[in-house]
This record gives C-alpha cells, sequence and structure tokens, in this order.
DNA sequence: CGGAACTGTTGCGTGATGCGCAATGAATTC
DNA sequence: GAATTCATTGCGCATCACGCAACAGTTCCG
C-alpha cells in the first residue's frame, strides 16, 4: 500500500486541519459542524477536535447559542500581519529617512505602476530640492535614473509598450537625451552599462543642477520590484564608488533580501 | 497523572502547530527556521514539520535562496475572510462605492492589525492617486488622516508602541509633519482637535497635491472598530462642514449604529 | 584550503496519541 | 412524548507524529 500519493505536507493531521480551515475560509459564513464537515470531506468527529484546537487558538469561534462556527480574531490578525508583511514599500520606505541622514539627499521610492514608474514614498531633507514631484508622480522610462533602474531591471513585456512611445518621442526630438541613441541597439547598451555598474544615474545633463542614483530592489528571480532613488546637488555623488551610491547599493541589497518571495 | 494542567484544545499537535503559527504572526518578519522554534519554544526537527504543512496549505512560505519561512499568501486570504465576516466591514465595503460616487473620491477601509492601519477595502474613482495604495497597506499614524483617526478614537493602549516609534522618527526629522509638534502635549493637542471636529483630515502640506479625510466607525464602546477614508485632491473637501465631511461623517454613523456589540 | 560550527532537512523505531465507532445528551419537530 | 437531528465525548487499537541522530549545504574561521 505505498502507492498511495505523496501527501503534501510533513505532517497528516495538520494538512487535514488546515484543509478544514481553508474550507471555513471559503464558506459564505458561518456554518454548523456538519457543514464543514461535509465541505471539508472530512469526518464530523474529526472536525470537531480540529474546530476546538482552533478554538483555543483564536482561530476560529462558535457564535452564539446555535454552535455555529466561523473564524475568529485570530484569523484576522494571522491575515493582518501576513498582508503587512507582504508591503515591502512600508518596510523600505521606514528605513528610508536613515538612508538620506546617511548621505544629505532626498530619497525617492518608486514602483511599476500600469502608467510607468510611480512615485510612491519620498524622503525630503533640508536640501532645497526645486521640484514639482510629489507622491504618484511618473517618472520617464529613458531620461530619469529612476526610470533607467526600472528599464535595466525590468522583464521586458511590462515595459514595452511605454519604451516604444518614449523611443518615438525622443526620436522626433534630437538632443533631448544627451548620452544614448534613440535606437533599440542604444537602448541594449544603456541597460548593459546600467547593470554593469549596478546602478543609474543622471548627473545634471538632462535637469541643470540636478543629479539622482538609482537601485532597484529585487526579488528572488532577480526581478525589480522597487527603485530607490536619491536626489541632490553634487554631482561628485554620481561616481560608481563614491559613498553616496555605496551606500545606496547598501541599502537596496539589504531591502533586496527582506523582499519575500511570492 | 491526570493532574497535568488541562491541555487548551483538542489535539495536542494542532495546538503546538497553531501557537507555532502566531509565534510568526507576531514576529517582526521572515525568520529562520531556528528562531521560530526558538520563540515558539518547541523543537526545531517537530518545527520544520509544522512548516512544510503550513508550506502545503499555502499558510507560509519560505524567502528566496535564504530559507527564511514567512506567513504566505494563504495566511492573506484567510485573514480577509476571517475579516469579512465582521459584519462592519462587509457593509462598509458595500456601501463604500455609493460614497466614493457621492464624493467623487477615492474611498479606504483601514482597521487596526498588529502592524498598525491597514487598508482592507478600497475603491478607487477616476481620480489619479498613488498606485502603491491597496490591500495590506499599512497607514502612518501621525502623518495619514487614517492614522490619525485611529489615534483620536482608539484605546491607547494598542497603538502605543507604534505611537512610540513614529514619534522618534519625527524628532529626529524636523519638519516632516508640518502641523503638530513632536511631544506628547502636541499628540494630546492633535487627537483632541481631531475628536472636537469629528474627523481627521490631511491637506496637501505633506503629501503635495493629495488631501484626505478619516472618520471612526465606532462600536457601542465609543472604540474605533475601522477607519474610512476619502482620498482626493481638492483642497475645500477637508473643510469642516463641507459637502464632502458630511457625506463621510454621515456614513461613519450609520455604520457605527449598524456596527454589532461583539 | 580544509575543517569547524553552524544551518536546514530527513530516515527510523517506538510509544504516545489521534481517529473511527458508537453511546450520550440536548434541542427541535411532529 | 416519540423521533430525528444536532454537537459532543469515551474507549481501545493502530497509526502516526515525535525525538534522536545522521545527513547535506554554507559560512566562518584558522
Amino acid at each position: 500500500m505505498a502507492d498511495e500519493k505523496e501527501g503534501s505536507g510533513g505532517v497528516r493531521a495538520l494538512d487535514a486541519a488546515l484543509g478544514l480551515l481553508n474550507t471555513m475560509a471559503a464558506l459564505p459564513g458561518p456554518a454548523s459542524l456538519s457543514e464543514i464537515a461535509r465541505a471539508a470531506d472530512v469526518p464530523p468527529s474529526r472536525a470537531h477536535r480540529y474546530l476546538a484546537s482552533f478554538l483555543a487558538a483564536g482561530l476560529a469561534e462558535q457564535a452564539g447559542r446555535s454552535g455555529k462556527y466561523d473564524l475568529g480574531p485570530g484569523a484576522s490578525v494571522l491575515g493582518l500581519a501576513a498582508i503587512a508583511r507582504h508591503d515591502f514599500v512600508n518596510r523600505a520606505a521606514e528605513a528610508l529617512s536613515g538612508l538620506c541622514d546617511e548621505t544629505g539627499m532626498t530619497g525617492l521610492i518608486a514602483v511599476w505602476g500600469t502608467a510607468g514608474a510611480t512615485v510612491v514614498r519620498w524622503q525630503r531633507t533640508e536640501m532645497p530640492v526645486v521640484t514639482s514631484m510629489g507622491l504618484g508622480t511618473t517618472m520617464p522610462l529613458l531620461n530619469s535614473a529612476t526610470g533607467r533602474a526600472f528599464l535595466a531591471w525590468s522583464p521586458l513585456a511590462p515595459i514595452k509598450a511605454l519604451l516604444d512611445r518614449e523611443m518615438r518621442l525622443v526620436a522626433d526630438t534630437p538632443g533631448l537625451i544627451p548620452d544614448i541613441e534613440a535606437t533599440p541597439e542604444g537602448v541594449e547598451a544603456l541597460k548593459a552599462q546600467v547593470r554593469e555598474q549596478g546602478f543609474a544615474s543622471l548627473d545634471g545633463r538632462f535637469i541643470p543642477g540636478l543629479v539622482a542614483i538609482a537601485g532597484p530592489v529585487l526579488d528572488w528571480q532577480e526581478e525589480v520590484q522597487a527603485v530607490v532613488t536619491l536626489v541632490g546637488t553634487d554631482k561628485a555623488a554620481t561616481r560608481s564608488g563614491s559613498n553616496e551610491v555605496k551606500a545606496l547599493q547598501a541599502f537596496c541589497r539589504e531591502q533586496s533580501l527582506l523582499t519575500p518571495g511570492r
């Protein structure tokens, strides 16, 4: 009788119990013991024992006089903890102020939204950065450090449409971007160069007096989850190996490690 | 041998496993097997078996190559299901779209989780709004309208830890929050003012171009069960007595009345 | 470069323990 | 008041989860 299918987990009783928990979650509302047992395809007596443990753990509760079972407050806190934990933006944002203090530059966190690279957090410093940038601003792909970081570390599919648009725009207005050519080869060269040095940067050539460096927060697939950007005025900060770049890269590495797979 | 303390549940293995699950939820983030085992006071080998089952059930996942364990997507859906059972969230969520249509603003429902004010529902409108906000986003206590509503109407105990953290952060970065002082008195003044006017608001001073108003859904104990927030761009909406505020307050009052005792 | 000290993972045998069965009690219906 | 359905619980056996210890990767030293 070894031809049984390989059970999923490591503890049979737990598998059954968790399956029952999932069926409870799938049910539309409070349910009686027998309903739950039937839905989970488990004998009622077993179900009752599992439920007793869930009750003790706060994952379930039985409502009022009817004895019906329902998910309990413990399930809520568990779920809220799980949900909040996957919110890497907040985690990164908490650490962001430290990075800004360290470098004296203005910090930015951007994620890829439907409209492109979207600023979701930012942390200003004393430095007078004249910009109309705010939360929700979308950054261009080719002529912003943030966008270039996405360009370099994002899979092509999601950014393809926007890239084409910007390529056309750049082709129509020569001189818009000084440091690359508006050809597929030029873009590839840019991507290679950014990945090579481990961060994207933009000195003051596009926006006079403003420089920026940007690094990726990667997940375990080496795909970008978010981009962290530092904006400042000192051109020296964009040199590979500068203290600012080092700090940025350390920050990104740290956050990447903490980013869960999904 | 009968004088042993009455074990809590019906299945010993389940009790231990669920205890471990709760331990994981209480930990600040992803943790290694040994950390979890130590925290839950369970031998590593047992912990590994439990975790294998959690993994199979989707309640946990191991991040990346590091082998660290974390709560998984299954925990999220379980929690969301549990939250959905609480009638007030459901009822409020159903009515939320009406409120959004009425005011033309984006609506949010947040509840208090271990990680802070956690967004559990949201309803967007045409209005351009921060894309990173979504299910599970945790809002700051001091510089979000949502957080301020919790601050004003929540008992101190559950929010104390987070408040301290944010107070320290604010003290370290002057100018982060323009309209209050980073002192206990300043916080008290803020609470008083929010309660006085019956809603929390944030005009564009902190987040350029974004305004928000938030009101509480209270239970019969006058404690906050959830917070409803409206986000928009028109600063006029934050004025006490504006149509938007009136709509929000009517909404909150109605939902509070419908909120059951337990 | 090797070995030491960690990790996480997994056989294995055994005895504790969870499970099926069926009896019990409680509540509702005719 | 009998009959049916519900949740709950002893009981005893076979199962299955557990502790132990060996195993395989990694990192950290020397």
